[in-house]
DNA sequence: TCTCCGTTGTCAACGGACTGTAAAGAGGCG
DNA sequence: CGCCTCTTTACAGTCCGTTGACAACGGAGA
């Protein structure tokens, strides 16, 4: 279960971010100030970090550059309130991965969690997902190769993406909203049936009778979920 | 234990709104005049902040606006005679979040601090209810699953939704109009029967015997209750 | 106990919102 | 230019929420 520490003053914003960061299955601790934060971050190095940049004692930018300078690699989020967005050069300089403005949605937070995460893991811990299978097709993501019953598959990039994401969170339903973040990186939600689209294309591919789905499910008003 | 602040000079108004947040579970805080409100709210912001538009020594209005301006993000609710309806669009321009025109039932207020608080938390906050169990059946609202007796059983978007609020309530009563607010996000609670069409697809899918409730009680002349 | 009236349960039908999918448009790359 | 992929558009089909009607029920008063 990955650890991620939340540096935040506020109490209602603490207990909420607490409460997701758990209901999204992450251990959470919580410092209420720079010091704090920074003491618990280099005592225990967790997996991630959120850093509001307004704290009491010790400004987010300066813990973030303590703990980079004391080779803390953990990846950082920001979180800057509107107004302070010149912070997010700032911010970057001082080796924070990502920065997000209040106010933000938790799925918008999550999705750049996630995603500040693998890149970490990129290099080293090859956290990322190699290869799955499901009923009778098997996927290779790091090959980029997909078979059906043997015969190979053509995906393409997109495809590919979308349908890891889908694996990665199977079980849970993902929102349309949290794949354009995720897989298409946008990060202002337009109205675009995308990914309706892509998820047809890849039905087609590798469900057996695409008008009864097998493994990518709809979830009516909510998004698509992956089952396998 | 959330914190409101309840700003406003009319001593039984004060007392019936202490009261009724105590009894909801709340911590709540008065203050008698604008100064004292804006002082108190900024020495300790709460979680929640009630604030009545005419006060002596400084307007609701100007206390809010000067909150704002000092970065206290806490969610604001204003209170408004009839007549002084002008000061919704003023209000909300001066960074209140919800307005509610006096007279106004204690569950109206209730269901848009509610509301207010959990839209503040970015929806995150007190939602954490990821699944439940009671009697045969068992649901995962995260992974918007059902089963009964171990089969699945679909439930729609609101049916989930209207469950799960009856069930963060179990043991409560719970009249339609709060379920209206709530599940619904009606603003202005029109004559409709929909909720009890609702509970009566609801009980189909998880009551054994549907004409005999036991999870879902009604309660005569004023709403549900969750039994469970 | 019986009656009456307001409240609740339930059915069927309507309409709007959401989704599936084909086909055209847009852009990149050799 | 031609091919490829991704995106947008358009339309049809489906799902589900809502409504109105009527039956059944409950509680208060005679």
């Amino acid at each position: 279960m990955p650890r991620v520490l939340i540096v935040e003053d506020d109490e209602s914003m603490a207990i909420a971010l607490r409460d997701g960061f758990e209901y999204e299955g992450f251990a959470p601790a919580l410092a209420r100030d720079g010091e704090a934060g920074l003491r618990q971050a280099l005592a225990e190095p967790p997996d991630l970090i959120i850093l509001d940049v307004m704290l009491p004692r010790m400004s987010g930018l300066d813990v973030c550059r303590k703990l980079r300078a004391d080779g803390v690699a953990t990846p950082i989020i920001m979180l800057t309130a509107r107004g302070q967005e010149i912070d997010k050069v700032l911010g970057l300089k001082m080796g924070a991965d990502d920065y997000v403005t209040k106010p933000f949605s938790f799925m918008e937070l999550m999705a750049r969690a996630e995603a500040v995460m693998r890149r970490a893991n990129g290099g080293a811990g090859a956290a990322a997902l190699e290869a799955y299978s499901f009923g009778d097709v098997s996927v290779n993501f790091k090959k980029h190769e997909a078979r059906k019953g043997g015969r190979p598959v053509d995906l393409s990039q997109r495809e590919l993406q979308l349908l890891k994401y889908l694996i990665e969170h199977r079980g849970q339903v993902v929102a349309r909203e949290q794949l354009l973040y995720a897989v298409w990186g946008y990060e202002q939600i337009p109205f675009t049936r995308t990914v309706d689209m892509h998820v047809a294309k890849l039905r087609k591919k590798i469900e057996g009778k695409a008008d009864e789905p097998q493994f990518i499910v709809t979830v009516h008003r909510v998004g698509y979920k992956f089952i396998g």
